[in-house]
DNA sequence: GTGAAAGCGCTAACAA
DNA sequence: TTGTTAGCGCTTTCAC
């Protein structure tokens, strides 16, 4: 009742026991008979007794934190916050904390606190990567990690949905799909790049890619795709890569008069719920972002608590496309 | 050299002086001779000497973390994913580290182990900020918290802003602006449509509000947005509180064959970048974000130091209208 | 200006 | 099944 902070030797003295019968009982370790856990249990309610981390960090050498590292260039996205939503969720289950970690806090003095830590569409840039490495706990990464071999990895087949979007372009009518690229540096920027070339090659059409690095400013890929009409008037579907690239598309198809969802089929890579109420709504890939990072957190938690994690780790993460107007097509013009 | 961690005493036998020295030098605490400090840096850096956070944990009884409350009811907003990057951004530099707080988190068995916690856009729902009040740490918010007095506050001008916003659709022609509002369980939620009766009342114009609760699906603002229009078809402006409620409005007005910027104004009172690159271009309020997280977390950062907040504990944020087409006005149709 | 000793609260060995 | 002992690595008196 004290204003006093309550120990485990408080509660040890009153439940009658020593210090390590609490902490047994309390936390399942070592041997104690049900009674006595019992006692222990109702002696730290009634005491409000309640663990201090940082000495139990101090004697076990782990903090009960797992960290997310993102990466800075490409902040502003929904997709971001859905996976960090998602980890919160299934890390908050597990009592674990979540702290974030930027490119500048691993440059800085101290080192983040931390179990294991998760990273978001690893770049093929090292620098960050081996800061990482360099924190000595399990990494898990979401997508492969180019340069690198974490101990477990959350991945979708994003071919096997890259694939169904460019059937559906054609079966509505494009001839001529291009795609408006994010830089491949990472695994995911890669695989697509790749996947679409081979999907042309197997068609025996040209394989039509444009750029832009990451984060550049909308006004780029406005650029980027009147350079492309401009280059191949022919181009009859435009899958875009790059956050919020879509939304240009949209416009610089209107200033060109070209009819979206007819003339010209959009599709977005990264679905978001701004794709959802544009005119016409956009068909993009549902990354499922939330349950990316809920898996993320499941097998980091296994491999940091030294268990195996269930289904290995290498986890499949389902993916859909989810079909919208942009690419409904028109059977009088096509076909 | 070892593959074992190296702790201060290390450091102390290295540089020939004792572990209290080393702390001292090392910490800036304490009365320690130049050289003497110097020999210490220097030992430090030779031997990759990191300090322990544990045990500086339980010493001290800090952690260098502080936490960041989101209500989850509103995640899919840029507008946070922005908070939270200034935030981190801000927190690297001090060395601290930044871990989120859901209200999961706070409902589970551990407490989440922080010096501090910053609430974003506090909600006048006690049950969470109940349980903050708990952790027994300084509180900042960003907005006002309704039912509460933390230790520190960052707020912006928002009565200031609408009333710029107000002025600018009644200069471009607008007679009757509606408000799509908010809830009005946020500080700011509360301060809008105030301010807003205010000023309708100030010119003795009706107040035209339509309210969704958070998180309401789009096509629930849809609706909201056609029913105004079909009880008020005189309505010539429309300002939009809910994120994404701005899209929706392009749409539905595009339904109702009224052209945006010209026949009926439009204007977001949260920027975000989809609103850039629509069209038209919307304008909104550039709430700073970014600012915002970086001012909570310097505020939070003295606060839990001891230090007096520079400028006091209440913080002003700067924040402005980003004029776009959306609210152009037409001199032929209007005045 | 510097060092020795004490102890933060907890858990892992080991002994009983 | 339970208790005793010994630290984890650090900072903080306090003595020199």
């Amino acid at each position: 009742m004290a204003n006093r902070t309550v120990t485990i030797q408080d509660v040890a003295r009153y439940a009658g026991v020593s210090r390590t019968t609490v902490s047994d009982a309390l936390n399942g370790t070592g041997r104690v008979s049900e009674s006595t856990r019992e006692a222990v249990t109702r002696a730290a309610d009634e005491l409000g007794y309640r663990p201090n981390t940082a000495a139990k960090s101090l004697r076990t050498s782990t903090t009960g934190t797992i960290g997310i590292h993102l990466p800075e260039a490409m902040t502003r996205i929904d997709y971001y916050l859905q996976i960090i939503f998602g980890a919160l969720e299934t890390a908050a289950i597990a009592d674990v904390d979540v702290t974030l970690i930027t490119s500048r806090r691993l440059g800085g003095n101290a080192r983040p606190r931390v179990d294991g830590v998760i990273v978001i569409d690893p770049l093929s840039d090292d620098a960050i990567a081996q800061q990482l490495l360099d924190l000595d706990v399990p990494i898990v990464t979401l997508e492969q990690a180019p340069g690198q071999r974490p101990d477990g990895v959350v991945t979708a087949d994003h071919e096997g949905a890259l694939t169904e979007l460019l059937e559906h372009l054609g079966e509505r009518g494009a001839r001529a799909p291009a795609l408006l690229a994010s830089p491949a540096v990472t695994d995911w920027g890669v695989r697509i790049q790749q996947r679409y070339r081979e999907w042309c090659a197997g068609r025996g059409i040209p394989a039509l890619i444009t750029e832009r690095p990451f984060g550049s400013a909308p006004a780029s890929y406005a650029e980027a795709l009147r350079d492309l009409f401009a280059l191949r008037p022919d181009v009859d579907g435009v899958i875009c890569g790059p956050a919020g690239s879509a939304l240009v598309a949209l416009d610089v198809l209107e200033d060109l008069d070209k009819q979206v969802g007819r003339d010209v089929l959009v599709a977005a890579l990264v679905d978001s719920t701004s794709l959802v109420y544009t005119d016409p709504p956009i068909t993009a890939i549902d990354l499922s972002p939330r349950a990316a990072g809920a898996a993320c957190v499941e097998v980091l938690i296994d491999l940091v608590r030294g268990r195996r994690p269930r289904g290995g780790a290498d986890v499949p993460l389902p993916i859909r496309v989810e079909y919208r107007a942009s690419t409904a097509g028109d059977a009088t013009s096509y076909r």
